[in-house]
DNA sequence: TCATTAAATTGTT
DNA sequence: AACAATTTAATGA
């Protein structure tokens, strides 16, 4: 490593919507209004985003931080749906259900979201078929990992439970940004995956050693993405 | 640039 | 849950 590396930019608003996948197939109006309509909101971690139930009026994306979709069921059983880490955006099936939130999202650590309006999301809707691409893609995708989860989640030993959750937070193509590396603590893995910290510790060290992945200081690197996806199957 | 310190995170029991 | 070890970030000379 030089000693002249630049220092990493900063995870601005902007520089987030330049590097999402559905912007890229943008024109120059349609990026123009976006930038314009997209606002920034700073929610600090164990707040929640948004609540099951609320209205939804915008489509919202991870600029920086890590968000968690979860529910609780009436006897209070937790379940979480996913993980979001930077540029994973969410949202979409509610708005174009129009109905209310199904879910809970709920921040882990202090995130800034970017909120698109209603108005906007439907605007591009109308008029870009790159973005109607986009959210094809980015509903397949959803779809799949719901499917597996469903298929395996209850049978799943810790180890898989958590290199299956790494797998469904990294996307080459529709979360792209993040590298191979994913900034996530220990800690915070087990929330998502359900399981002790000191459990996510031994599963990760599993992992490493099957070369899947490799550990680093506050976060992950990801070695082999589809290996870790069909990890315990 | 380097040393010191505090805080965060990881590894182990 | 508690503890020790490690890594990073911040501070000031």
């Amino acid at each position: 490593m030089p000693h002249t590396s630049t220092p990493a930019p900063a995870r601005t608003l902007q520089r987030m919507l330049r590097a999402a996948p559905w912007y890229a197939g943008l024109d120059d109006d349609e990026r123009v209004r976006v930038e314009c309509d997209v606002s920034e909101r700073l929610v600090a971690g164990g707040a929640f985003v948004a609540r099951r139930g609320g209205r939804v009026d915008h489509w919202m994306g991870v600029v920086e931080g890590l968000l968690k979709m979860s529910n609780v069921s009436p006897e209070g059983k937790l379940a979480t749906f996913a993980g979001m880490p930077d540029g994973a955006w969410f949202g979409e099936g509610t708005l174009l259900k129009n109905e209310a939130r199904r879910y809970d999202v709920i921040a882990l650590r202090d995130t800034r979201v970017a909120c698109m309006p209603r108005t906007t999301f439907e605007w591009l809707l109308e008029r870009s078929i790159p973005f109607n691409r986009f959210l094809l893609d980015h509903l397949n995708e959803r779809l799949g990992q719901f499917i597996a989860m469903v298929e395996y989640d209850r049978l799943l030993d810790p180890d898989a439970r958590v290199a299956r959750c790494l797998g469904s937070m990294v996307h080459p193509l529709l979360y792209p940004g993040n590298g191979d590396s994913l900034r996530i603590g220990q800690e915070e893995l087990g929330n998502l995956a359900g399981v002790s910290r000191q459990r996510v510790n031994q599963a990760l060290q599993r992992l490493e050693n099957e070369g899947l992945l490799s550990i680093e200081y506050g976060g992950i690197r990801i070695v082999e993405l589809e290996g870790l996806r069909r990890f315990g199957s």
